[in-house]
DNA sequence: CGAATATAGTTATAGTTGTTAACTAGATGG
DNA sequence: CCATCTAGTTAACAACTATAACTATATTCG
C-alpha cells in the first residue's frame, strides 16, 4: 500500500522494483478452489496433446470409456454418470457417430430411449487412448511420487463421491 | 457387449435390468484428470453460492487477493501470476474499477503501464472474501480431515508449481 | 379406454469463457 | 530518428454450459 499521490492529483505512481511471478506466498496458495483449478488445467493441457492427434476432448473420452463400461446405457443414464447435462450428450454422441466409434440403437422396450454401444473400431480406439490418458496423467505430475499420485486420487474422489451424494 | 441384434436387420435391443449412476469401477476412477475436473468442479460450485451475494466471480476473487497482496501490480504481470492471458484481464479490472473495488493508476516511469491498487472498498471486501472463501472450501471438502485438506492442497500446488517451471 | 402427466431425446438459444489477431501509445536501442 | 519492442486494449470468434421449449413415446389413473 505505498501509494504517493498525497499532494498531487495527477494519477501516477513508482512501481516496485521487484515483480511477483507466481501466487508463492498469497493467501491464493492455500485456497483449495484455485489449486484445483490451475492443476486441472495444467493436467488437461497435458491431456489434450497428447489427443490432439486422435481429435478427441476429455468428455469424448470420458463418454467412451463409460460407454465402453457399461454398453447399451441410455443418454439419460450417461449424462448423470458424467453429471452433465442432457443436451451436451446429443452432440457429444452425434460426434462419435458420425465418426464411426459409437452407435445408438434403439430400445425395444421404451422406444424413447437409444441405447449406446461401440463400435469395433471405437473399442480399439479406446483401449489405445486409455494407456494414452495414463502416460499423461504421470507425464503432468512427474513431480509426484506413485504414491502422491494414489494418494491425490483417492482424495479427489472422496470429494466429488460426496457432491454426488449430496445431491 | 450383449447386443441382441443379430437376426434382424431392425437396430433395437433390450436394456439392462441395472442402471449404473457412477463412474465407480471404471477405469474413469482412476485418471488424474477426470478427478481432478469433477472434485474442481464440485469446489467450485460452493464457491460460487457463497460469492453469490457479492457478485464475485472466481477471477475476481483471485485477482482481488494478489492486488491485495501486491499493491501496484501492472496487468501483464497479473497476467503472468494467474496464468490468463492479457485481453482477460482487461475486463476483469473495468469490472472492478466499476464497482470502486480497484482502481488503475498510471505508472510516472513508464507511461504505458498501469498499477492496479485496491481501494478501501475493496480492501475491506477482500477481507471478508477470504474468509467466506476459506469457509467454503471446508463445506466442499467435508469428507476430509484437516489433514487430508493440507495434504490436497501440497499436493495441487506440487502439480502446477511443476507446470509453470516447465514453460 | 383415454386424458393428464411424465420421460428420453432433441433443438434452439443465449450467456459465459477462453483464444487469437491486430491496433495504439509509449519505450528502447542502435 | 528509425526500427523494434512492450503494455494495454479492442474486436472477432470459437468453445462450453445452461435453459427453455418441443416431439415422440410411456405411464398412470379416473
Amino acid at each position: 500500500m505505498a501509494i504517493s499521490k498525497k499532494s498531487t492529483s495527477i494519477q501516477q505512481f513508482e512501481p516496485d522494483e521487484q515483480e511477483p511471478t507466481s501466487v508463492a506466498g498469497l493467501v491464493l496458495e492455500n485456497r483449495l478452489g484455485y489449486a484445483l483449478r490451475r492443476a486441472q488445467l495444467a493436467v488437461f493441457k497435458h491431456f489434450n496433446e497428447a489427443m490432439q492427434e486422435y481429435e478427441i476432448r476429455p468428455a469424448q473420452f470420458s463418454s467412451l470409456v463409460v460407454i465402453e463400461g457399461y454398453p447399451g446405457i441410455t443418454q439419460t443414464t450417461l449424462a448423470k454418470v458424467l453429471d452433465i447435462d442432457p443436451p451436451r450428450i446429443v452432440s457429444l454422441i452425434n460426434n462419435l457417430e458420425e465418426r464411426g466409434l459409437a452407435l445408438r440403437v434403439r430400445c425395444k422396450r421404451d422406444k424413447r430411449s437409444h441405447g449406446i454401444f461401440l463400435s469395433k473400431k471405437g473399442e480399439a480406439l479406446t483401449e489405445q487412448l486409455k494407456e494414452l490418458a495414463e502416460q499423461s496423467d504421470i507425464n503432468a505430475t512427474q513431480s509426484l511420487s506413485d504414491i502422491e499420485r494414489r494418494q491425490l486420487l483417492s482424495l479427489l474422489v472422496k470429494i466429488y463421491a460426496q457432491e454426488t451424494s449430496e445431491e
